[in-house]
Formats: structure tokens, C-alpha cells, sequence
DNA sequence: CGGGATCCTTACTGATACTG
DNA sequence: CAGTATCAGTAAGGATCCCG
């Protein structure tokens, strides 16, 4: 394919910037736990790990951990007894929100075109 | 959190979607080689090998193998000397498009706000 | 050029048990 | 409840060589 040079480095832009979301989305749970979170508004350790079909607490808590490094989600400890922590995105996490919305809905279009056919 | 048990289901729906979607795409590599063809229109197994940074051509090969089972992209084989493969989006692929481009946008939001602060 | 086959290393992941 | 620690299996990924 024949491409001015602006068309080029566009591109190569384009792709690394992908690759940054990725970098810091990669991983088979991350994003249904930003979903989980992003869908509640507000939603506590236990809560997420029943809504993520499948993860464990120990992948649960690692994953926690990376996205509050990468500052989308913010936890809160709350002083109940027992203890409560609290998950919500960030003000950064929440612009997540339309892509999440996205994947929701291409989900289900994917859904009834692959496995529904 | 009180919901409703409507909003409830509804939330579950959601989740089992956003699963389904990164069922598809999973992986280090996905996002990335879809993006790639998707910018590009059309592209060759080398071209895509150049543009996703760091892959090995196994990953790739089985990459876009898993890519086709899922009718995301179309591959033909072109009849020159020495062979040439190109890969394209199929229509159910090319509803993607949305989403890289929201990725796209977001990762370079995301690499000012954390790399760049 | 576009892969497949092989070997090897590391990263991811799960199960279980345990602690504050 | 919200994690941590340990152990152990699986899968992902890289390097290299090979073939049509």
C-alpha cells in the first residue's frame, strides 16, 4: 500500500497509542472489573468478585492493585466491622465508560452473530 | 447497594457481554493486529508483523487464525511469486472500528496523564 | 513470503489455607 | 471481609529452524 509519509507516522502513532491502552488493560479480567465497578457506580471487594464469573481473590486483589497504580480506580477502606473496602473509578477510570458501553453492546451483537447462527 | 432486581439482571447481562467481547479479543496481541488492518484498510502478514511491535510471527499466525474462526477478518491469498497474504476486516470486523478509535484516543489521554505527569 | 514445528522460559492462574 | 502466602499446573510468548 502506497502512503504519503504523514499517512505513515499517523499510523505508527495510532498503534502505540492502542498499545498503550492495552498495556494497561491487558489480562483476562481488567476490564469486567472496571465494568463491574463503572455499572455500580460504587462496589466492594466481595461484590466484585461475584460479579466477575470465575476470578479468584488472590487474581481479584492483583489486578486492584494495578489499576489503582494506573490511577483508574480509587479504594477506600471503610471502618465497619469486619472492615469494608470500597472500589469507584476515578475521574481518569470513568472515561473508560464509552468504550466499556461499547464492548457491552459489540458483545451481544458478536453473541447472537457467532454463537446464535 | 439497593437495586432493583431488574437492574440487577440487567447489570449481569451487561457483564456476561463485556465477557464475551474480551473472550474474543483476548490476548496481548488482538486489539493491535486489528488495529493495524483496521487503519491500513488492507494488509500483508509481514506489514502486520512490522507494525505490531514486538510480536514473533508464531503469535501473529495464531493470532490471526483465531481472528478468522471468529469472522473478524477475511484472509486471501494473492496469487504472486512469492506468495503474498492479505488480510482485511470482514463487515462484523469493521464494527470494531468504534472502539479502536475510542482505544486509540484514550491511550494517548492515558499516556499524558500518567507518563507524561 | 507466509507460515508450521520444535524447544524452552516465563507469566498467568487457580486452589487452598491462613491472617488481621 | 479483604486480603496474603504458598504451591503447582497451564498457557502465553520468544527464538530458531524449516518448508512450499
Amino acid at each position: 500500500m502506497q502512503c504519503e509519509p504523514l499517512q505513515i507516522d499517523k499510523h505508527k502513532k495510532e498503534m502505540m497509542a492502542v498499545q498503550d491502552s492495552m498495556d494497561v488493560l491487558n489480562g483476562k479480567w481488567k476490564i469486567s472489573i472496571i465494568s463491574s465497578i463503572c455499572y455500580y457506580n460504587k462496589r466492594r471487594f466481595s461484590d466484585i468478585l461475584n460479579d466477575v464469573a470465575g476470578i479468584s481473590n488472590k487474581m481479584l486483589s492483583k489486578e486492584l492493585k494495578e489499576l489503582e497504580m494506573n490511577q483508574l480506580v480509587k479504594r477506600t477502606v471503610l471502618d465497619t466491622q469486619p472492615i469494608t473496602v470500597q472500589y469507584e473509578l476515578t475521574e481518569h477510570g470513568l472515561t473508560l465508560k464509552t468504550i466499556i458501553n461499547h464492548l457491552t453492546d459489540w458483545g451481544k451483537e458478536h453473541r447472537k452473530k457467532i454463537i446464535g447462527e
